[in-house]
DNA sequence: TTTTTTTATTGAACACCGTTCATTATATTT
DNA sequence: AAATATAATGAACGGTGTTCAATAAAAAAA
């Protein structure tokens, strides 16, 4: 009785010719320029049946920012812990710049899209590997505060400072709104300055 | 002979009426959920006639970014330059977080959204009131550095890392990526994180 | 093997979108 | 009053995400 086996696991690989598809798509067009009809074509189906593996659009999206999740947790991996904390929060936001720069439209779609809200009402339990990532970054910083190598007390206030920082260069980056900096190499542009702002609030 | 006089005067309150219905339903809808087919039947006229007034939406979009920028720098006169520059720093993050809040769909439009990079490719000199936000924070950052009040000798670096940080926070509230925090009130954390983040910097 | 039932796939149709342009209505000039 | 110039219209174009009755394929039953 293994047709049910089969079956399951074709459907499995349908999503994932499907999702393969869309992730190239939408990462080399962009999440909106990319429709249904263009992924369907792509992978040489029909709009209908894109329909019968995901419930929308958005739907697909959420899967492709949890792969861009873990591959980003995964990149984290590197970090050597025997490093001085405050060394290792400076290579943890270089691994951060770098993510962002070298999958730009990942990091839109993971941080900055406008979507993701309407799904994350949908479902509660959403973020999955997002959470991840953040209570990595708290870890940290909880580290940074016991061992009085921060000008700050609070751990979470500690995170957001870094990830608002990160995120901020980053955002106002891809998003076009940095023409007055005219830094040729934006990336280096950006590690020399979180460089210089962990080295301010250290101590 | 003011005829012609009348009708230049006709068409900027035609292009007045467009830009207002326009604004009310960016800043209560958003841009992408607006159709000029909406904007055209709230002032009750045809379609076609809009795109006699715009050339098209992304150039509506522009004007209405413009007069956020202008009512930002109108903000930004409530500051006192009687005060410590630190403090002066610090309450410029206020009224920056403070407009973020009240105007978040103006925040959006002006610094998030994605759709500007184009009119940007369209004209060069586009930016007009956002550079002069931006010069502005550009001076408070060399008078701080002057005076060596602040943990940076760039003010280049320490206009980003001010700006990057506010931006940062801001951005990834209004784009819910901020969950994580159990905050009420978010804008008094902001305000209170900011705070936190000058004093780490300031010497 | 043939028939019935279940499952998978299709693509036209729906209600939207931004934008264009020939046609119509209005205002100005002759 | 007729001719000209300007302003406004809205159907039409090619696009979007999504749905669903009709069809094709596969599995189960006879």
């Amino acid at each position: 009785m293994g047709i049910k086996e089969r079956k399951e696991r074709e459907k499995l690989e349908m999503k994932e010719i499907i999702l393969k598809a869309a992730t190239e798509m939408f990462l080399t067009q962009g999440y909106e320029k990319t429709s249904i009809r263009a992924i369907a074509s792509k992978i040489e189906y029909s709009v209908g049946t894109i329909y019968l593996y995901f419930q929308d659009k958005t739907e697909i999206l959420h899967y492709i920012m949890q792969q861009g999740f873990a591959q980003m947790n995964k990149d984290f991996e590197k970090l050597d812990t025997n490093d001085d904390i405050i060394f290792y929060l400076k290579r943890l936001g270089h691994i951060y710049i770098e993510f962002a720069f070298d999958n730009q439209e990942y990091y839109d779609l993971m941080f900055i899209i406008k979507k993701p809200l309407e799904l994350i009402n949908r479902k509660k339990e959403q973020w999955g590997s997002g959470l991840i990532a953040y209570d990595f970054l708290l870890s940290v910083m909880k580290r940074c505060v016991e061992q009085k190598r921060i000008r700050y007390e609070d751990p979470e206030l500690a995170s957001l400072a870094i990830w608002g920082y990160l995120h901020g260069i980053i955002a106002l980056h891809i998003r076009d709104r940095c023409k007055m900096f005219e830094e040729v190499n934006m990336k280096d542009f950006f590690i020399r300055s979180f460089d210089t702002f962990v080295d301010s609030i250290a101590t």
